[in-house]
DNA sequence: GGCGGCGTCGTTACTATATTACATTTCGGT
DNA sequence: ACCGAAATGTAATATAGTAACGACGCCGCC
């Protein structure tokens, strides 16, 4: 999770690769892991992938209904927690949705970096945040098991077009 | 927001005093912005400041309808956003909770800090971490706005008692 | 082939969290 | 006393998330 792993969400890439890329690689982890990608789960994958956005899990549930799955929340939400738990999606506390995972392969905990402008989310490594975290608990006698941490702010691209319409 | 003020929260202290002070300082600093702290305002701000605890805006609710106050729910939520607003009281975004602000005064945007066996919640210094997050960010192009950094962990309290009975 | 366990998928029904809209009351200034 | 703004209350609704249960299909075994 590189910083140009940061830029590239948020700018204009190939991205028929790029969810290729992450659909193969989620398909090859599951194999390893045992669990297997349902139709369902894989489309609840795809639609995530779609957008480097953060969807709603209602959001989600209206695509999958739309195409024939169940159009109960429940259907939404399993396939979306057995992503999560798989560590092909994200939880985003802050806008209670979901987001693809863009790293998946690295063993990661991110920090999410969220454009107020085009919604998208890009992950940033944690360990710098974590670190200072960490170092301001201690001395409080706090210890850190698990931290969120959601940053709003401008991408680069809307930066650039800021005053204008978004990207 | 010193590391003793983090301690503080969770250890046993002169609690009395500790929502007498806050109180007091609530209705100075509300004075000055020309707020009024209503009836409503102030209980809600009482019972928010009785634990050190996040709670929910329906569990304040039920205490407020208990006292005489409105049953609905617009009750609790318009006087504890009012309180977010003068920064008397904080939002928790990973519990979808609320906090009494332990340090109104102080200008600022913490981190929390919330023990997973005790359930309160303290406040630390964000510059820190900001300064970690930003570099973190700007390497990718991002600039931060706001962000959330909410930790979940163990306090020293709970800590020393870990595996006995929560404290 | 038939059987049984297990995981998945779908449904209904429900709980929890939060907001909109509108009528009524209260407060402060004139 | 009067007026307008702010605050309070209500009902109704929107959004988010979970519990409980039955049906179906897959796989390993008899
Ligand atoms: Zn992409
Ligand atoms: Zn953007
Ligand atoms: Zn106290
Ligand atoms: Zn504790």
């Amino acid at each position: 999770m590189t910083d140009d792993a940061i830029a590239a969400a948020f700018a204009p890439h190939d991205h028929q690769q790029c969810v290729h890329r992450a659909l193969d690689e989620a398909a090859v982890r599951l194999k390893d892991q045992g669990a297997r990608l349902t139709p369902v789960r894989r489309r609840t994958l795809e639609i995530l992938l779609e957008s480097h956005r953060a969807m709603g899990a209602y959001e989600v549930l209206d695509r999958l209904a739309a195409e024939g799955f169940g159009r109960q929340p429940p259907v939404a939400y399993r396939a979306l927690e057995f992503l999560v738990q798989h560590g092909l999606a994200h939880r985003l506390q802050r806008l209670n949705a979901f987001a693809a995972c863009l790293h998946p392969g690295d063993d990661h905990h991110p920090v999410f970096l969220i454009c107020r402008s085009c919604d998208k989310v890009a992950e940033a490594p944690f360990t710098p945040i974590r670190d200072a975290l960490s170092a301001v608990a201690r001395e409080g006698g706090f210890h850190v098991e698990r931290a969120t941490v959601e940053a709003l702010g401008l991408c680069a691209a809307c930066a650039e077009t800021e005053g204008q319409a978004p990207c």
